[in-house]
DNA sequence: CCATCTTTGTGCACGCGTTCACAAAGGCAT
DNA sequence: ATGCCTTTGTGAACGCGTGCACAAAGATGG
């Protein structure tokens, strides 16, 4: 029966040993002291755990650069999610093939929601858009969203969202390699706190959007 | 003088004002009492920690579906980065014109990185090439990485990564989900614990990569 | 010049995740 | 069967970010 330690899957995760242990704990206790966890029993849990024993129909809204590089992305079926539809709202794109899926029309979004029972909901729509689309999603019945636009979105209680910001993800590794360049003291005392408020930039009520309705132009470049 | 409160900046980003003025105190008070913030000043503060007031040259690795779609996105510029160059593999993609910019071969890696000064290198190659393109990147230099290759990178001290792993981020939607629906006691404890160890997939040692060397297929779909 | 009102800056406490450390458990060899 | 060795499961301590609550500061109007 192959089996592994904590301490192998935590240096291998990079994680402290204990902490994956007691997480383990938390899905009931099914490793053998002296042994180690069976492999193929703990590969279930987990995945029965995370949702992965099923599959997720999810929609990608905003067919762009960046959703057609989602769409065309393999890795989601072994995950246990599958693209259910392409939603575009540019009238040229309707029917078009991305990825093997024709792209729909927007007009069409409630109904392949409500059709394929979707509960999660990928937006990669201008920023202007997002929050119009998130709107649509969340009334249509998708209660999860995965958000690209630089954008915070406002949704009713019971609805998770998760925002991806790679312009952040880029700054953060930029104020950490600044620090490296010049050590002062007050760079020093505001990075832990400033470096984990990654999510959201700061907007003044003051500043307006760019003209186009996507990144928010507030920090000089 | 167009001003701000911590209060009107904590609504619109969706968090706690004494969080707000706490982080901004480490970055020296030059908030006024009865008034707010100096919009302007702020903004310029903010920008010059954060590392905003100069450029970073930044190289994406790997020109295949999502980093064609980072070479296209304009919003990167407006935070002040410039893509330095594309890097691929493939020779056949060598010369060829991706959002303006010609793909250079991956032999032109150290020459590129070291010319433009690059301490900033995106991967978008498959997770089998990303560790030795990484060691490439930072052996020419690079002190910083955004991974997007499902792959935990390992990189000596000194060097930050930040991962991005889509596939997690809708693993942890559908957790979140599947919560939803149905309530058990187990989901619930293990929520907290599970949902916040997003990043780096548990991988058994015992486990066997894909044969393409992409995503590691551990859990069953 | 004083009273009042608004908003900052921050000490302090709370909550929570993380890590340590160790007793208990169980395999395994003798 | 017994003792040893490995590894689990977890109680307790630690560290840290977050939010509360309030005194001090400063603007503003009378
Ligand atoms: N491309 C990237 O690498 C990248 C990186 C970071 C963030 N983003 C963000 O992701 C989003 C998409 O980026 P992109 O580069 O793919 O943009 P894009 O302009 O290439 O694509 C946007 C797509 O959304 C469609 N669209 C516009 N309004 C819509 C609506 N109301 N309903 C449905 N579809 C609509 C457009 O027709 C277009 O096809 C943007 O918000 C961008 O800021 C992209
Ligand atoms: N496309 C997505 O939406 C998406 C989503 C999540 C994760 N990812 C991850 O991002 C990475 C890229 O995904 P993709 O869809 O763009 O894949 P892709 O196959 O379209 O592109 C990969 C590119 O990398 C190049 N490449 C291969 N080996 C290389 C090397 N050693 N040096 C330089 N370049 C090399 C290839 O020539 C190709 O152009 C993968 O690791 C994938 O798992 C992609």
């Amino acid at each position: 029966m192959p089996t592994v330690s904590s301490e192998e899957l935590a240096t291998a995760a990079g994680v402290n040993s204990a902490k994956l242990r007691k997480d383990f704990s938390y899905l009931g206790s099914y490793g053998t002291r002296g042994v180690g966890y069976d492999v193929e029993y703990l590969v279930y849990q987990i995945s029965r755990e995370l949702g992965l024993t099923q599959d997720w129909p999810v929609v990608i809204v905003g067919i762009g650069n960046l959703g057609a590089a989602l769409a065309n992305y393999g890795g989601f079926a072994s995950r246990g999610f599958r693209v259910a539809a392409l939603i575009d709202a540019d009238p040229a794109m309707a029917g078009k093939p991305v990825a093997g899926l024709p792209v729909r029309h927007t007009d069409e979004l409630e109904a392949i929601i409500s059709d394929n029972g979707v509960s999660i909901g990928v937006i990669a729509t201008p920023a202007g858009a997002a929050q119009q689309v998130c709107d649509r999603l969340v009334a249509a019945g998708v209660t999860s969203i995965l958000n690209f636009a630089p954008t915070v979105l406002s949704v009713p209680e019971g609805v998770d969202v998760r925002k991806v910001d790679l312009s952040i993800e880029l700054q953060i590794l930029a104020f950490h390699e600044q620090r490296k360049a010049g050590e002062d003291s007050a760079s020093a005392a505001a990075t832990a706190s400033a470096a984990r408020s990654g999510a959201g930039g700061v907007r003044s009520s003051a500043s307006r959007k760019g003209p186009d309705g996507d990144v928010p132009a507030v920090m000089p470049a």
